[in-house]
DNA sequence: CATATTTCCGTTAGCGCTAACGGAAATAGC
DNA sequence: GCTATTTCCGTTAGCGCTAACGGAAATATG
């Protein structure tokens, strides 16, 4: 509770009504100078914390923006987020986050529950959701931006890449590259949508050279670099010819990297490598790795500014989908 | 807004009182089936989305629980925040985080920020404030979990592992081995209180053994393995004689890896690396890295279970301080 | 000096919901 | 059958704040 002080005693200590050491402690600016500091020094004398429950619906203005992604663990949203947070910090508006675990019908709970505090927007990682999340979602009149994803139908507006190119792409330049008997390993795909699309697109890109894939190995849940590592050793066992890994993340193709530092095999003559992401933590690996940049950063950045906008303008704004754009880090490890 | 819909709308269409309504949607157990099931209807046909603030006012219940912690990209407070998540999972409670940027002053103003939503606990990662974010932390009833650390004088309960004894008892582990000539690699202190606390620990530890540090870098801003990696380089260049590194972080000991995997240096026969957090990312790693466990999810887990305890009780429950046991995880690094 | 304008502050009403009480109707008790 | 209890629902009164209006005092205008 913070102690139970109220306005009306800071209003009391200072000597005037509640309205006035109201608009004293916002910047409103129908108070004296005088009047403002009794005020404020009022409340700076007895700790006074101003309660926003009240403000918020008095004024009918909330100021935060819900953003719903499935996990924090995964080194992918954490920049997402961090680009909202750089995005907002110069406003009013404060970020607050909720967690899926990439499941959808908690991500409908966790929207509903986000709604109920009638945020000025929200934000929510991928373009799949529940019926009754799309429902609750098609409802309200909340400024929504889905992000990550431009594969698929936004319910509002939309700031993505296209994780399908993505893997379409990734598939040419291996090609390139003279790869030929290649193989793919990445979490299951039920939980990780981009994933599957990445993966759809791959096979895709395969396809419009004649080229099959391999092998393949979907695990379940997380990825981790371990997993990556013992996951490539038995692929690699049961496919002796196999001459690239395309890797459903950098994490996985880190592990797989790991496996031919520890086996002694060379990147890329004897076996090439390609992940998704451009994790900065990839950069410390002996070869670089190719890859695609999610541009998880500036999704978020310019997520949070388009919430920015429509809160600035009181005209509703239309919904607007950012494709931006993708290209393959070629590196040295394909 | 999600649409302007109040609870007279769907008490209307339900035929019942404003009263009536509430009680039926919350679970209140003062009406009949009938009455239940007549108001959930009316307010599914015509998507009603409750108003928490509303709420929140009325009953002076707010049921969130401020986060306070440095950054989401550390790879180190994300699991803090799943603990706290699972913790509160199936309860009525949900976290709100707020990110301080590793700034004293954006901490201050996040935590006042915070409390002005009379939040039902909050977390705070760290022991040091500014005077300012003190002030108002002792000022305040709210229930007060201070994480991570336990080396200082927390202001109301706390739950964390001592920072100073992981680096004393790694200190020690590392001179049982064999090593003599010692550097350290971290971050600047400045920013980072507990990676100082470990590395004052870390010193006094080698001290009991008469030895003290060859050489330390203490590189600004923060960790990467790329970082660990170059800089690790560069401290073998200047200290030929080096047989040990003590890395301030998992991350940095990673990279320090990655750079005798480069330079063919053998682990731990040439050169002995420890680090600290016990990272999973680090387990796909061709050694098995000597660390010491931080315990972030355990210490979320409790955090957000004080504040429960704390909930259900009405008794204002004494201040607790939770201190949990690290040991030295000795890997094959050192 | 009289009028027009600005500056400053208070009053009233209400944001959308719930706590607390009270009372009518239904059920139980003997 | 009449009282005691339980079940169910409505009424009243806020929670702590701010929007909107209005009005007095101070200042400007000529």
């Amino acid at each position: 509770m913070t102690s139970n002080l109220t306005l009306k005693d800071v209003a009391l200590l200072a000597g005037v009504s509640e309205m006035t050491a109201s608009r004293a402690l916002r910047d409103a600016n129908d108070v004296s100078i005088n009047t403002r500091k009794k005020v404020m020094d009022a409340a700076a004398s007895i700790g006074y914390v101003p309660n926003r429950i009240a403000g918020s619906l008095a004024s009918k203005k909330v100021n935060l923006v819900g953003v719903v992604i499935p996990s924090v663990k995964s080194y992918v949203f954490s920049e997402v987020l961090d680009g909202i947070s750089a995005s907002l910090k110069p406003s009013k508006l404060r970020p607050v986050f909720g967690l899926t675990d990439y499941d959808l019908d908690t991500e409908a709970d966790v929207i509903r529950e986000m709604l109920e505090w009638r945020p000025s927007g929200l934000i929510v990682a991928g373009l799949e959701h529940s019926e009754i999340a799309k429902k609750i979602l098609k409802n309200t009149t909340t400024p929504l931006i889905e992000i990550m994803d431009t594969d698929g139908d936004p319910i509002d507006s939309c700031v993505g890449v296209s994780h399908y190119s993505a893997g379409y792409n990734m598939a040419l330049a291996i090609m390139e590259k003279g790869h030929r008997r290649i193989g793919f390993l990445g979490t299951k795909m039920s939980s990780d949508f981009r994933a599957s699309k990445r993966f759809n697109g791959f096979v895709d890109g395969l396809q419009s050279n004649g080229i099959k894939l391999i092998d393949q190995e979907n695990y379940s849940s997380g990825s981790s670099v371990e997993k990556g590592k013992n996951f490539t050793a038995e692929m690699l066992k049961r496919n002796q010819d196999l001459d690239c890994i395309y890797c459903s993340t950098d994490v996985i193709a880190m592990g797989a990297v790991m496996h031919c530092l520890e086996a002694g095999i060379s990147i890329p003559n004897e076996l090439a490598i390609a992940g998704f992401n451009k994790l900065s933590m990839a950069s410390g690996l002996p070869i670089k790795l190719a890859t695609t940049d999610s541009l998880r950063f500036e999704i978020g950045k310019l997520a949070a500014n388009m919430i920015l906008e429509r809160n600035e303008q009181n005209i509703t704004n239309p919904a607007k989908t950012i494709e931006l754009e993708t290209s393959v880090d070629m590196g040295t490890s394909i």
